[in-house]
DNA sequence: TTCGCGTTTGAGCATATGCCCACGCGTTGG
DNA sequence: CCAACGCGTGGGCATATGCTCAAACGCGAA
C-alpha cells in the first residue's frame, strides 16, 4: 500500500515536472490538470526535483567551468571563484582570466563608497589592469603589495598600481622599495620608515587583494623578471618553496617559509589565513602545485583560473 | 564584432542558466553575480532556454507517456489526451486506462453545476465506472449512447449507466432498446418514440462522451458479446469497416458507413466531427488501426490509451 | 560633429511561486 | 476503544518572476 502510494505519487511528481519544465505550463494549470490544489502541484514539482526525477543538462562549454568553480569554492571554502573556458589554442593564455579579473576590479571600483584595492604581481594582474573600464573614482585607493624597484634600481614594469590609478583617478600607493633588501636587518629598518609604513597601513585595510601566483621552479617568474637570482631561487627551492605570492615563498602545504629571501623581502606579507578577500589569479600546468598549496594554506580565499588548471587542482 | 558579442552573450546566458537551474540561485542573486540588472538576468535565463543551451531530462517512465500524449494531442488536435505506462505483464490490460477514465469521470462529476455524461461501450469504460469515487451529485445526468438490450432480449451486462448513477445519485437514462433492430424502418420508428427521443435529447446536450473503440475483425467485441452475428460482422468488414464506436462502424478513413448494421443500429450516432468532448478509450495492437481511423475521421477529439498503443498510432 | 534608427536597458507592475500555518484524515500504540 | 501522532492538504501571504514601456545607448550615415 505504502509502496503503491509512493509510486503513484512519484508518477504524479514526474507528470508535474514534465508539464512544468518541458511543456512549460504554470503550476496553476498543472494543478487543474492533475486535479489537485496549486499548493500540491508545487509540492509535486518540488518533489520531482528532490527525487532527481528530472535533470538539467547545460549543453555549453561554460557548464563545465561553472561546475569546476562550484567544486573549488566548496572544497577550499572560497569567497569567490571563477573558472574560464580553456583556450585550446593557447593553454597558457592569461587573456581569459585577465578579463575576469578586470571584471572583478570593475565591479569593485564601481562602488561609490571608497574602496581600497591592493595589487600583487603576475601577468594576469597586469593584463587585468589594462582591461579595466576607465571610471572616475577619486576616493578609491590603490595600493601595491610589492616593491616596484627591481634589483638593478630601475622601476619595475609591473607598475600595475599606477596604471589602475590612471584609469580611475584614485589615489595610489606604489611601494618605493626594492623587491629584496640586502639583509634582514635592512629590510626591518626600511619597512619601518614613514612612507612604507603608510603603504602598509593602507594595504592592511584593503577591501580586495588581487594577486598572481608564481611557481618556484627553474622557470619561476620572480627569477625570469630578475627579482631573485638563480642562487636565491635554488636556495628557496631547497628550503621547500614551491610557490610564491607577492614574492613570499611557501611550501607544498602553503606555509610561508621563515628563511631565505623571505627574510629580506619588502612585500607586504599575506594574511594567514586570508581574511580580506584575497583573489589568486593564475593558469597553467606548472602552477597547479603552487595554486593548490596556496589554497590549502589559506593564503588566498578566492581564485580565478581556467578550466584545465581547475581540473588539475581538483584531481590532485 | 557581432559574433564576439553574441558569443559572450550566450556565455552569460549559459552562466545564468547554470546558476539558475543547477545551482538554484534566484535571478536577483545571479544579477548581482553577473553585474547586471535583475531584468537582464531574467533575459539571460530566458535566452538560455530559447537557445536550448539547457535541456531537461525526465528520468521516469512517465516522461515517455507525457511525450506521446503531447504528440497525439498535437497531431490530431485533441482536447484531451492521456497515455499511461504500458504494463509489460499484461499488454492488453485496461486497468491503467480505466483508472484514468475513472479519474476523468471523477473530475467531471465533482462539479457542483449539473453536468451530463454520456457513456458508450467498451471494457475500459465499464471498468472505469467501477472505479469512480462515490459522490453525491443528484443534479447530474448519466445517459447511455447504446441500447442495453442484447439480441436475446436480456439486459446487457454493460449497464454502465446504472452503475455510475448508483455511485453518484445522478438521474440516468439507459437506452431501452435492442442494440440492433431487425430493419432500417423499424429502427427509424423506434428512435422516434418518446422515451428514446428523450434519451437522444439528453445525449445531445452531453458535456462529456466517454466511449470505447472496437476493432472490426474476427475478434470484434460487438460480435463476441453477441450484439452482431458472424454474418453481419463479415458483411460490415466487406463494406470496409475496420472499427466501431458505440456500434457505429467506420472505415479506415474514419467515415461512418451508411450501410449494413449501421442502418439498423439504435445507438446515438457520433457527431462528425466531434464537437462535444468525446474521449475514446482503448488499448491493444489490434485496435491501433481503428483508433487511428477514429482520430483521423474526427469521431473522437480525445483519447486515453497506453504507451504501446500510442506509439503504434504515431508510427502508422 | 549631429541626427536618426534599432537595440538594449532598468523601473514598475501583474502574475506565479514558495512556504508557513492550521486543519483533517488515517494510522499506531496504549 | 480512544488518544496521539504523522502526513498530506488547502488558504494565504511574502517573494520571485515575466513582461511592458519609456528612456538611454551605440552605431552608422550625412
Amino acid at each position: 500500500m505504502a509502496a503503491e502510494n509512493d509510486k503513484s505519487r512519484l508518477d504524479d511528481a514526474a507528470r508535474a515536472g514534465w508539464l512544468y519544465f518541458i511543456a512549460g505550463h504554470t503550476q496553476d494549470e498543472i494543478a487543474k490538470m492533475l486535479q489537485v490544489s496549486r499548493a500540491s502541484a508545487q509540492r509535486l514539482v518540488s518533489l520531482c526535483l528532490a527525487e532527481r526525477l528530472i535533470t538539467f543538462r547545460l549543453e555549453h562549454p561554460i557548464a563545465a567551468c561553472m561546475e569546476l568553480a562550484a567544486r573549488l569554492k566548496e572544497r577550499f571554502d572560497l569567497v569567490h571563484c571563477e573558472v574560464v573556458p580553456a583556450d585550446p589554442a593557447a593553454p597558457q593564455a592569461t587573456a581569459g582570466i585577465a578579463e575576469r579579473c578586470a571584471n572583478l576590479l570593475d565591479a569593485t571600483l564601481r562602488s561609490e563608497t571608497p574602496v581600497i584595492v591592493a595589487l600583487g604581481t603576475g601577468r594576469a594582474v597586469r593584463a587585468a589592469v589594462e582591461r579595466v573600464t576607465p571610471i572616475d573614482r577619486p576616493n578609491h585607493q590603490i595600493v601595491s603589495l610589492v616593491g616596484n624597484i627591481s634589483a638593478d634600481g630601475s622601476a619595475s614594469f609591473y607598475d600595475t598600481v599606477g596604471r589602475l590609478a590612471d584609469r580611475t583617478g584614485a589615489r595610489h600607493y606604489p611601494m618605493p622599495l626594492p623587491f629584496l633588501m640586502s639583509s634582514e636587518d635592512e629590510r626591518n629598518k626600511m619597512v619601518r620608515i614613514e612612507p612604507i609604513a603608510k603603504v602598509k597601513a593602507v594595504a592592511a585595510k584593503a577591501d580586495l587583494r588581487l594577486v598572481g601566483i608564481g611557481q618556484m621552479d627553474q622557470k619561476a617568474q620572480v627569477h625570469i623578471d630578475g627579482f631573485v637570482t638563480r642562487d636565491e631561487l635554488f636556495e628557496m627551492m631547497r628550503l621547500g618553496a614551491i610557490g610564491e605570492i607577492t614574492g613570499w615563498a611557501y611550501d607544498s602545504k602553503g606555509r610561508l617559509l621563515k628563511a631565505g629571501t623571505n627574510k629580506r623581502l619588502t612585500s607586504i606579507p599575506p594574511e594567514v589565513p586570508a581574511k580580506t578577500t584575497t583573489i589568486g589569479a593564475a593558469v597553467g600546468a606548472a602552477k597547479v602545485t603552487a595554486i593548490a598549496a596556496a589554497l590549502n594554506g589559506g593564503l588566498i580565499n578566492g581564485l580565478i583560473t581556467d578550466e584545465t588548471t581547475a581540473q588539475a587542482i581538483l584531481e590532485r
